[in-house]
Parts: structure tokens; C-alpha cells; sequence
DNA sequence: ATCCGCTTTGTGAAATTACACAAGGCGGAT
DNA sequence: ATCCGCCTTGTGTAATTTCACAAAGCGGAT
């Protein structure tokens, strides 16, 4: 049913916009198109559709394509087909998501994909000519979405100084950010939080793109603005709502997407206390910082933990450990037990740690030892002694407790 | 047996040196004599003596006079005496130190005791003539004396100055420092601590005079420089020994002779790490005045320490204030808590600052709270309950240990 | 007065823990 | 080989702790 008898090629001209170029591809092929970026934002849709599907509506509507919808060509593989075919390529119709049958193709320049050319056939009316034209219109759109895409990096340039200059605590007052961020156009949430997302590879270019795409496309995250750092990308997110919890179960869903579609892994997800003044972005930064080391250096204790507020008593750590290294002075007992462990390979500073942990429980803590409960009982007997501790006594073990804290984070 | 029989005055002219004026009286009254400062320690003593006795020996060889004999001397009630009379006081012999009948007299500046002379005077011979004669050698000497004070004021000064520029650590470097102490005489240790002495009230002139002279007397300990700031007395001390804990407690026995013989009383007494470097001074000083105000914040807990590195892990706390006062974060069970006994009067939080303190011993906690040990569980359960703490995790615990002692340094 | 929730104290049974003692393994020194 | 000090495990008993439940006091609300 296509409607063009001649060997003129209509994708040879210049398109004023990108619109252009969607209605073209529409007029020619008698069938609803839409061009996307590379993640998947709507960057042009074709006026005069005669039929439409679900997904293209709700495509339409939130200006870019819904996450179960990615979500979904992700696992069928159809994403990864796209982007590694030179020529359209044919989708069968998902019911489950209310997706049509639709041909795709890449819009691509050296191997950078810049976008999508989505066309929906319906009623498969698209012969061998059609996905020729289709592949000669993605060429036509690669000029279009290189102007785009330069735009947006430049924009992006500028969002990373800016945001590098919060970070850096270089800004000098509260309404030069306020002013700054209005003029590049970034609407800064009221309350926000700095979150540091460290990955076990140099995030280089091709990694930060994936990064950043598997990002874009979960619009559930407000992520305001983001820079990348050697390992490490920073990201200021809105606090606004404050079900920070789920937010930050939202974002390790996120992270383990990025590992199934990219093999991508990010190791630690940390974020600093939420502000709202934006002055205060260098804390937040710090905090997420110090909860990053706190990871390194404790990762049993710190597990499950991800905000410098869920830290409790170990955000003390940090500058009792600045105040050890300035005035050092060992404890006698520990000392002592120490030496002994040394000489006899006896593991007493250990056994005491974990009992100490298991809320000096001898039971508890034997079974953590794997030992029977009274040879803990005869060690505890010989910590005393020799370390002329008594386990009786809560200031003692508060000593211990800390010291050994503080030990195992600087082994 | 005096041998002077003209009316004429032998003091009423100029003597070249104290020890002249110590010569002379010894002549006339056929007696050993020994001249003293303020603080008891030897200024001349007359030679060709005929006989002496141990004390005079000893004053000689230690020149100053021993400070049993000193102490002696005061809970006779004869130092108040000479002090306190215009005349010369005739002292009857003390056979258990060994000191043979000797007559007093103040040298004196209006109302300021410049120093003391003292003639032996075994056989009795000192009749109402040499009494007025000594009398006269006492006004002879003021001027003398009060040369060598204005000297030992000047030389105060100095050392004071020198000893501020250490403690605000104004000082630019360590050579700097010894050429200095060289420069004014004084020998500095190879080590070192600073000490505290806070009294309960001002230090003015007289209170200040009166402590150092108890100090002075006192020669079992080496003050190497002091210096008085409104309440406090701030001294370097010798180090190099190490046998601190006898140190203090030399010390704590010098607050209270202060105490009985002028009703001074110092209420805290603390000190530094001890130092080698005099760059250090700062930091020893800094490391007192944390002891100080633990110790005013924490009375109970630091009962009978006074230095630094007796501690112990309270040594983090004025920095973990900080790092609090820096990011104010409410414990969760803890403000539930507070919140409970608000409500109802109800005591949880102190119970449970106390049921800590006793190592979470039931019956203990029970005893120390006069409750029954019921009682106590019931609490407990109240607590466990409201505060949704779990008493079986040493680290809750910890958590609440640290916030309630940090509360308690706050109130 | 009466009720009700919160608290304290007492009692006794059940569970847990501490402790003394015995037996044996291990490794280094003689 | 033998000894010895150090460590581990097992057993059984004594002591302690925990817990459920009963009884009753107290203060505020109805």
C-alpha cells in the first residue's frame, strides 16, 4: 500500500525539525511514527495518526517511553537486536504490555546510537521498499539528533561545572546557586540529598552512558543532577517526599539492572543527610563520603546500611579516629592481650571482640565461634587475667568495644 | 655575754651583701644566724658559726629549710607567730627534728614579709639588748631584701611571659623556645606535663603569694614554671621521672596543707600528656583543660582522675559533642523515651542510664536504684516496649550508652 | 465512690548460666 | 620418650536469672 512510484529518494533534503522528518517517514509509510533519543525520551511523534496502541499513547503523554515498556524489550532482547542491527527491525506484537507490532530502527553515527525511529504496522503493511525508506530516513535524522545531542552535552557541561561547584563548596552564597540553576534551567527540588553511587570499574564513556541510560530510563527517580568521578558517579536526588527507604530500594533495583542489561556493578550506594539550603550540598557530600569509607572499612557492620542518618554511634568513628591518630596512646589490656596473641597465637583479642559483640552472651557467642561454651568460658577466664579486664564492668567494655572498633577499621 | 657597749648603732650604715648583715649580727650575738626569703629558702648564713645544729645543716646543704621542719613549724603555730609579731620570737627547742632553741624575727615591707632571720641560740645568751639588736638587723636587711624581691619579681615576669607565649603556643619554634629558657636561667626538663590547679575562688595578690608559698616549701616536687589565671594556676611540672601517680598524689597532699594553713581551697587538680618537645606545651595544656571541664561535666565519672591518660574512651567525647552539636540527630528510642517520661513522670530514660552503668545486671541496677529487682524488669520491658530498643544487642546498647552520657555532659 | 491504667512488690517454678572438676589433645622443651 | 603448660570438651551441680502471675497501691477520670 505505499503510495511512492518513483526512485527519488524523500529523505535526500534538509528537514527544518525533527517533526518533519517523523511526518515524512508517516506520509510515506501510512503508518504512526515516533523518533526517540537514545534513552528513550520522545524527541518527535507523527501528527495525523490514524490508529494507535497503549503504549504509544502513554508514550506520547509522558514524553517518553514507560519504564515496563523498556523494561520489557530489555528482557525479550528486542533492545539489544536494535541496537545491533545496521537495518529495521521487525516486532512482533507483546499483548501483555499493549504493544503492536512496530518496526525499529537505530539512528546511529560511527557506533554511537543517537536514537530510535519507531514506526507502527499494525496490519504489516510494510514491504522491503518501506524498510528501505526507513533506513534512509534514520540516516536523514542522524543531523537532526547531532544537533540535539551537542546541545544537550553542552547543557550537561554546564550542569556539571555547576554541580561541581556545590560540590566543591565554591559557591559563595545561597542565591548565586538559586540564580545559576534558574539560568541553566534546572529546578532545584526544596529538600535534596547527595548520593554517591561507586562501581568496581573507572566509569569511562562508554560505562557512564549506560550508566546514566539505565537511569534516564526510570523516571521513577528525580535525579536532579549527577557528575562522574574516576569510580564514581554523584548524584544530587530530591529528599522532597522523604520515603527515603524506598527510595533507596528503588535505587538498588536500579543498580542491579545495570549489572543484568551492562554488566555494569555498582559495589556501594551511600547518601548524605537531606538539606535544603543549597550551601549545605558540600555536608551532604561528606556525609555520603563518610558513610562510602564506613562501608570500606566496616563492610560486615555497615551491610544493609546506606544513609549517614541509619549510621547511629559509628558516625562518631571518623574524628574519634582523627583525635587516636593525633594523641595515640594504646590501651593497657588490649595491649596486653595482643602481645599474648602474638606469642601464642591465640586468638584472645578476636574472642573477645565477638563476644563482646554478641552482648557478652557466652552462649551466643560460642556458638558464633563455633567452640563449646566452656572453653569461651576458660578464654574469658584468661582475658581477664592477662589483660586485667573485668568483664563486669560496663565502662571497660564500652573501652574495649570502641578501641577494638576503631582497630578494625584501620587493619 | 654580748660585747657591745657603746650606744652606738652597728646596723645604721650600708651593707654590701646579706651576708654581711648575717656576719655582723652573728658577731655581736655570738650566735649562728641564718637569713631566709619569704619562702624559706637560704639567702646568707653567717660563718665561723661555734656550733650548730642538724635543721641549720640541713637548710644549709638543701639551701632552703626542710620542709618537714617547715610543717612542723606551722602546726606549732610558730610561723603564724613570727608573722604575725613586730618583735623577735624566741622559739624553745623541738629535740624530734633536731632543732635547738633559736630566735625569730620577721623581715618585713609594710604589711609583706620580705623574709625571716634566724639566730641559734643554744645557751641562752640573747639578752633584751640583742633581742633590740636583732630587731635592728631585721629593719637593716629590708632594703637588702627588697632588692632581691624586686630582682625575683622581674625575673616572675619574664618566666610568666615566657611560659604564656608556650601555652598559647605563640612560640615559633623549639630552638626558639630553649635558647629562651636558657636566656632567663631556667633549666626546662626532658619531659614535661602541664597541671591545672583550679581554686574556688579568685587567685587575687595574696591568695597567689600564699600558694606559691606552700608550693615553694614544699621542695619534694619541681615546678618549673607557673604562671595565675583567674581562678587557675597553670605550672609545668617535671616529667621525666614518671612516677605520676605518686605525683599527683604528692601534689593532692600539698592542696590540702594549702587548705589547713590558709583555707585555699583548690577544687580540681588536673593534667596534660607529658611532653618532650616544647612545641607540645599547647597540646598538654589543651589535654589539662579537657580533664577540667570532664571533670566538671562529669563529676561522678571523674572522681579520682586527674590525668588525661586516665581517661580512658571519655577522651572522644568532647570531639563526638561536636560532631553532634554539628549535625543535631535525635536518637529515635531515646526521644520516645524522654517523651514517656515527660508524660508520666516516669523515669525510663534514668533507669535505663543506670541499668547500663551496672552492666546490665538485673539485681544490681535493682539495688543501686532501691527498687526491687521486679520492679526493675518491669521497667525494662517499659522501655524495650516504648523505645523499641532490643537490651540484647551490644550495639543499641553502645548507641544509647554514648548518647545518654553525651546528655548527660550537655545538662 | 468506682473504674481503669500504670506501677510496685512478692512468690515460686522454669530456664539459664556459672563453675568446679575430669579427661584428653597438642606442641615445644628436655 | 616424657614432661609440662596450654587449650578444648564434657559432665554435673549450684547459683542465678527470667518469667508468669497474683496482689495491691496510686492517681486521674467518670
Amino acid at each position: 500500500m505505499n503510495v511512492h512510484l518513483d526512485p527519488f529518494d524523500p529523505f535526500d533534503r534538509d528537514f527544518e525539525s525533527i517533526e518533519a522528518i517523523a511526518d515524512t517517514i508517516s506520509q510515506i509509510l501510512q503508518c504512526p511514527v515516533t523518533i526517540e533519543d537514545s534513552n528513550h525520551r520522545l524527541l518527535a511523534y507523527s501528527t495525523h495518526a490514524p490508529d494507535t496502541d497503549p503504549v504509544r499513547i502513554a508514550t506520547i503523554i509522558g514524553r517518553r517511553v514507560p519504564e515496563h515498556v523498556i523494561s520489557m524489550l530489555w528482557r525479550e532482547g528486542i533492545i539489544e537486536q536494535i541496537m545491533g542491527s545496521q537495518v529495521p527491525v521487525i516486532i512482533e506484537p507483546i499483548d501483555s504490555i499493549g504493544l503492536n507490532r512496530r518496526i525499529a530502527v537505530a539512528i546511529r553515527h560511527h557506533q554511537d546510537i543517537l536514537g530510535y525511529i519507531w514506526v507502527m504496522d499494525e496490519h504489516q503493511g510494510i514491504d522491503e521498499q518501506g524498510l528501505d525508506d526507513l533506513n534512509k530516513a534514520s540516516h536523514a535524522a542522524r543531523g537532526k539528533l547531532l544537533q540535539v545531542q551537542t546541545q544537550r552535552r553542552r547543557r550537561e557541561e554546564q550542569s556539571f561545572e555547576f554541580f561541581w561547584g556545590m560540590l566543591t563548596g565554591s559557591m559563595d552564597s545561597e542565591h548565586r546557586i538559586v540564580d545559576r540553576a534558574h539560568q541553566l534551567g534546572i529546578t532545584l527540588p526544596k529538600s535534596y540529598r547527595i548520593m554517591i553511587i561507586e562501581f568496581d570499574t573507572l566509569l569511562n564513556e562508554k560505562l557512564y552512558e549506560q550508566v546514566l541510560y539505565t537511569i534516564h530510563t526510570a523516571q521513577r527517580h528525580r535525579k536532579v543532577l549527577h557528575v562522574r568521578q574516576e569510580q564514581r558517579l554523584l548524584v544530587l536526588i530530591d529528599a522532597t517526599d522523604e520515603d527515603m527507604d524506598g527510595h533507596i530500594a528503588a535505587w538498588m533495583l536500579l543498580m542491579e539492572r545495570m549489572q543484568q542489561r551492562f554488566g555494569v556493578k555498582p559495589i556501594h550506594l551511600t547518601s548524605g543527610l537531606s538539606y535544603s539550603l543549597y550551601m549545605d550540598v558540600v555536608k551532604s557530600y561528606q556525609e555520603a563520603i563518610t558513610v562510602m569509607n564506613m562501608k570500606k572499612h566496616l563492610p560486615e557492620e555497615m551491610r544493609h546500611l546506606h544513609r549517614y542518618e541509619e549510621l547511629g554511634w559509628y558516625r562518631f568513628l571518623p574524628t574519634m579516629m582523627q583525635e587516636r591518630r593525633a594523641r595515640p596512646m594504646k590501651h593497657l589490656s588490649l595491649s596486653k592481650l595482643k602481645e599474648y596473641d602474638k606469642e601464642h597465637q591465640s586468638g584472645l583479642v578476636s574472642t573477645l571482640s565477638i563476644f563482646l559483640q554478641a552482648d557478652c552472651n557466652v552462649k551466643r557467642a560460642a556458638e558464633m565461634l563455633h567452640i563449646h561454651s566452656n572453653t569461651l568460658m576458660y578464654r574469658l577466664k584468661r582475658i581477664t587475667d592477662i589483660g586485667g579486664i573485668d568483664l563486669n564492668d560496663m565502662e571497660q567494655k564500652i573501652s574495649l568495644y570502641l578501641e577494638l572498633k576503631m582497630d578494625q577499621w584501620q587493619s
